[in-house]
DNA sequence: GCCGTTTTCGGCCCGACTGTTTTCAGTCG
């Protein structure tokens, strides 16, 4: 049997919904906050039980006696019958309910007592039949509400990658920047800081004039929707289905807002909890006394400073430990968005790339680039044109005179060599060794055993001429599972064999996630931050691989390519 | 149900927007 944290998060979840449509207080709220601790958990709860029992399950933040309790029954048995009690006495699909915008725990209870509806389908012929209007405490347009909201839950309402959300957002950035009557427009939320995926886009403008910026905002050309419009706040639906909030807030404000829009939930309780100890309130206005008296709320530094800590960087505010550690000044100095000097993971035509060694090698100088590696796919991957022993031994040998002709970069043969099944790989140590940069990735066998696994990524690592491990848990964001391997175990081999873990930047991988490489640091492990472009366009990918970095609390000296040529080449095998 | 340089008991973030309300509850982020 074999559960995994999301799906004991989905059931704490589950929980919480029900205690709230029971009424109960303050327990949904700490059912959530356990659930969400133990989603970003980096170690699945069954290896944490496993090694260090209920005491391990204790040590997460947000688990108390009683939910470890839980925990623990359902680790064992699979089954939870505090759950199952709860579930008795709802609907099987009453929780499908909560998606539907507009719709919690109070208005869910009314319609299932007074109408007995259970589902979405319920839910639909009740409001299309005019049943729900008259209700207490719903009207006509209530009705109307649902039945959009209906439509909306069942359009499926993704999360976007990062990749595809930031661009997106710059763009509604600029448009509201380009506006006469608007002083300062920036991206907030969680895309400032940086988080994987996004629900929806979230901005803040600074105007003397907010009903005008409401005003344009709710009537851009591709507005599907205006889901909400005030005097200083708004939300809409654009036609590609991605919903994006913008709050107006005088200039005064403009840091506290900030603050307060770029969150995390967590990270902004916890600051106000703060604010509250040392008699004051903090809100999207400002910091304030207790007779009101404005302290701070221009910059968000100043916010942070005026309570007792550092200033914190957006990709650190997750609630994870970084304001003890701005309290004691030990946050991390992270890597800079600039501070990339190369690419070593990139694919040409030679292989499943879609531009030519020279344009590849003109686009990474144009991003100021020392040097680049160009590692196109090995034999097995038939799919992406992995190239045979004899071709890629001619293809490296081509990459060295193409850059002996080369001024001001650096150009590395290499290849992206695929681990096979049994840990071995996919040319021979005679190739390999010719070679200047070995990425040694799994790109079959992902539903492998974990013992299975972990035998065949450390066997890899075992080679000596691997340089970097690539993508090294394999996941595909929101479409393939993460390998299962005992990570621990890997990391360690590779600190040992000097092998650099790749924090890959594609916007669907993002491989390394966060949690794991705080956790590899933790273990003393070297970093590389790759694009693995399969185009010049994709070599831009590079600043969504330093933010994960960031969001891992990694520093310049964290990454190899942050360093100059030579110092790279000593952290790399010989 | 969790948690503690104000507490092992008594708190638990805060404000905007909406709809159905004559002063506010529910939802959302």
């Amino acid at each position: 049997m074999l559960v995994k944290n999301s799906e004991i998060a989905a059931i704490l979840y589950d929980i919480a919904d029900m205690l709230e449509m029971q009424g109960v207080a303050f327990k949904p709220v700490a059912y959530r906050k356990a659930a969400r601790s133990i989603e970003e958990h980096s170690e699945s709860l069954e290896q944490v039980y496993a090694a260090g029992g209920r005491e391990a399950l204790r040590g997460i933040k947000g688990v108390g006696e009683g939910i470890a309790d839980r925990l623990e029954e359902l680790l064992r048995t699979g089954r939870l019958k505090y759950y199952a009690e709860l579930r008795k006495k709802f609907p099987e699909h009453i929780s499908a309910l909560m998606e539907v915008p507009g719709l919690g725990p109070k208005k869910i209870k009314v319609l299932h007592e007074k109408l007995r509806i259970k589902s979405i389908d319920d839910l639909r012929k009740a409001a299309s039949a005019h049943r729900i209007a008259g209700l207490g405490g719903f009207g006509e347009r209530t009705e109307q509400e649902i039945l959009k909201g209906i439509e909306l839950v069942e359009a499926g309402r993704k999360r976007l990658p990062l990749g595809y959300a930031l661009p997106l957002a710059r763009e509604i950035e600029a448009r509201l920047k380009s506006l006469p009557f608007v002083d300062e427009a920036v991206v907030a939320g969680s895309l400032r800081r940086r988080q994987e995926t996004i629900g929806d886009l979230d901005l803040l403008a600074v105007s003397k004039s907010p009903a005008k910026v409401m005003e344009f905002f709710t009537s851009m050309d591709d507005v599907k929707r205006v889901l909400a419009k005030g005097s200083t706040k708004s939300s809409v639906l654009l036609s590609e289905g991605v919903q994006v909030d913008l709050r107006v807030v005088p200039a005064k404000s403009f840091g506290a807002a900030l603050q307060y829009f770029s969150g995390n939930i967590p990270h902004n309780i916890k600051l106000r909890e703060l604010a509250i100890k040392k008699g004051w309130k903090l809100n999207e206005y400002g910091l304030f006394d207790r007779k009101g008296g404005f302290i701070a709320g221009k910059s968000e530094a100043e916010v942070y400073n005026k309570l007792g800590m550092d200033y914190i960087e957006p990709e650190l505010r997750a609630g994870a430990g970084e304001i003890d550690a701005a309290m004691s000044h030990k946050l991390p100095k992270l890597v800079g968005y600039s501070e990339i000097r190369g690419d070593l993971h990139t694919h040409t035509v030679k292989s499943d790339g879609a531009n030519r060694l020279g344009e590849m090698v003109a686009e990474a100088r144009q991003l100021g680039y020392e040097y680049i590696a160009i590692t196109d796919h090995s034999v097995s991957e038939r799919v992406a044109h992995g190239l045979p022993e004899a071709d890629m031994q001619k293809w490296i040998a081509e990459i060295r005179k193409f850059a002996d002709s080369e001024k001001g970069i650096r150009v590395l043969a290499g290849s992206e060599v695929s681990i096979r099944k049994d840990g071995s790989l996919d040319y021979s140590d005679s190739l390999l060794k010719k070679m200047d940069m070995v990425v040694a990735s799994v790109h079959s066998g992902f539903k492998s055993e974990r013992d299975e696994m972990t035998k065949r990524v450390l066997a890899a690592l075992d080679n000596e001429h691997v340089d970097i491990l690539g993508h090294p848990t394999g996941r595909l964001i929101s479409r393939r599972e993460p390998l299962d391997f005992d990570f621990k175990a890997v990391v360690r081999k590779a600190v040992d064999k000097g092998v650099l873990l790749e924090i890959n930047a594609h916007p669907d991988r993002l491989d390394l996630r966060d949690s794991l490489i705080r956790e590899a640091k933790g273990l003393g492990a070297k970093f590389v931050i790759n694009t693995d472009s399969h185009s010049v366009a994709n070599l831009s990918y590079m600043e969504y691989g330093v933010a994960q970095a960031r969001r891992g609390w990694l520093e310049k000296g964290d990454v190899a390519n942050a360093r100059p040529f030579e110092e790279l080449k000593k952290l790399l095998r010989q």
